[in-house]
DNA sequence: GGGACCGTTGTTAACGTTCACAGTCGGGCC
DNA sequence: GGCCCGACTGTGAACGTTAACAACGGTCCC
């Protein structure tokens, strides 16, 4: 009687013991080998139940030199779009059977991304997928140690590794498009930080539009992400009479411009179209509901799985590049030129 | 000459052989054993530099039983708060020398925290932390397999395991304070869905804080946490000319019903004042900026994170029981009554 | 001068699993 | 009856690290 004692956990032998087997046996039950005699394998499978065997992953891993864990490399997943990414990599890595570990960067430099890929090799990881969203970062790529298959998410032209990637500047030329389509002479634009490729490519999609429409390209404003910063952008603009329309890089900062120009007075959509990047659940209930370009964040997780456990069960290294469309979501905050 | 060879990495008795000194001094080497002489460990040092050696963590973890990793037990990491808890608690365990590897639930209930905890213990983490915010996650919590110490966030008063969490009932009361403060005759209440913990705590403080001041508690109303919801909140409130108080337990359903507000043509906080709850990012240009509650989602997941490595370290059991305050931030979408 | 002791190093044996190989048993076939 | 082959099972040796213990040389002290 008294309390149960805290054994050490039963392990292979003990299953073995009480078995009636060898341990090989048991190993060879556990991982569905095909020449075990039913009698056998229900045997093994009564004592695993009965010990209440748990295989050690650790152990296995030693000597099979596979973890069947996955690191994410990522920045800030506090924000909206990278913790949405990393959500759909922990999903899709599970279904597929790993774990993942993850590191968040703090710093966004070369040495931050060395120190956490360090990180992780050094425990073992069969893959690595970085969410690499700055320039920087998608620098730090090179250092890649050699030998570990890796996948970029939003890398840019990572030099040595698939890509997996939303389209920005389409949705850039998405939003600027739907805007001239409405009558405005030209579009201003908020952008995100100029390291940023994201921002980078919204840009180019935004300039390129323009520049095929025959327009005027003004001069765009540069914000850091954040509401404030296109709060304070928003009131740059609502002081130029000549702005109708505005792209913003993300619905954070066009909150913040939707703000600025209800301060000042300045009427959306009745003066000045604005249109977002993401597609936040908030962006629907902003005043006006925000006209958006949407990112199919948890597709852009889910097939940098594929693309990595493609490469990890294959042993293949192709160069994949695989690029998610985004779409134009179109409410309230767009109408047409006066 | 050629390119280098893709060798086998190298192993400890690489970096003896070329050291001309045993494993076990490179071993202690690493492990900075006091008993090594200067100049042995210079030696080693240079020959681990020269191999580029890395030491193998899963022969480590596989001798001593610690695989230095903690596993979070998370649910949709995609909402605010969730991921800023998941990246206080990441950055807190690396400062603490630990991985992280991570679980997001899909499904709530009790079969999915268990597997979520299989998935964990079968790898062999030291610790578990589990962000637990709905009644039947902290219910599961009983199932938590026994030798592995855990952490609970926002766990209620979950049995066996130490807990930290925010104070919502505090939260509650303070939203309802403030808006009687300012005059209202009582405060009506959107919450959110009942099996959130959150979300009883918050009505609780608000019931406490009416029922205190000796105030009707109105029926409150229940949302999912969403803007949508939020949304049908508020035009069911817009339609009744009593209300001139609402605490909405969220600042996204806040947002909603100030859409609805906005579109039925009540004015806040002229007609009607709105206290949120979480003081996410955008709140503060919200139309009009919202008076909410912040939550310190950064300090829970450092406390949770340094409560785990005590009873690691110290190996101790001690429950625990840490409780962070919230904050009231007063902005523009309160103001007194008529 | 001899024994105890300390600092330093090496040797051997775990840890719990899988892999490679070697058995054993029975049946089919010439 | 002997041979081979296939299905099934067991034996031993890895994997790369740390822990336990032994060994060595020197210093200190009586």
């Amino acid at each position: 009687m008294g309390p149960v004692v805290q054994r050490r956990p039963p392990v292979m032998a003990d299953v073995a013991r009480e078995a009636g087997v060898s341990h090989q046996t048991v190993s060879r039950v556990l991982n569905d080998h095909p020449n075990v005699r039913g009698e056998t394998r229900a045997r093994v499978l009564a004592a695993i139940g009965k010990l209440g065997y748990r295989r050690n992953h650790v152990a296995r891993a030693l000597v099979t030199k596979h973890s069947r864990t996955l690191g994410v490399v990522s920045f800030d997943t506090t924000l909206y779009g990278p913790a949405s990414t990393v959500y759909g990599i922990e999903q899709a890595a599970r279904a597929a059977g790993y774990f993942v570990s993850i590191v968040s960067l703090t710093s966004i430099d070369r040495a931050g991304m060395r120190d956490a890929l360090d990180y992780l090799t050094g425990q073992g990881v069969d893959g690595i997928v970085v969410v690499a969203p700055q320039r920087a970062t998608a620098r730090a790529l090179a250092d890649l140690p050699l030998g570990v298959p890796a996948v970029a998410v939003e890398g840019g032209e990572a030099g040595d590794v698939s890509v997996v990637c939303v389209d920005q500047a389409a949705g850039g030329r998405l939003a600027t498009e739907h805007l001239l389509a409405l009558g405005h002479e030209t579009v201003w634009h908020v952008s995100g930080p100029s390291d940023w490729l994201e921002a980078e490519g919204r840009v180019a999609g935004w300039r390129a539009a323009l520049e095929q429409a025959d327009r005027q390209v003004p001069r765009p404003l540069t914000g850091d992400w954040s509401p404030r910063s296109g709060y304070e952008a928003g009131r740059v603009l609502a002081g130029m009479r000549n702005v109708t329309a505005v792209f913003v890089a993300n619905d954070q900062m066009a909150l913040g411009v939707l703000r600025a120009f209800t301060e000042q007075g300045v009427r959306v959509p009745e003066r000045v179209s604005v249109v977002g990047f993401d597609d936040v659940p908030e962006s629907a209930y902003f005043s006006p509901p925000l006209t958006t370009i949407r990112q199919d964040f948890g597709a852009v997780g889910r097939h940098s799985i594929e693309v990595l456990v493609r490469q990890l069960e294959d042993g293949r290294h192709g160069l994949e590049r695989l690029v998610v469309p985004p779409a134009l979501v179109v409410r309230a905050s767009t109408a047409g030129s006066a």
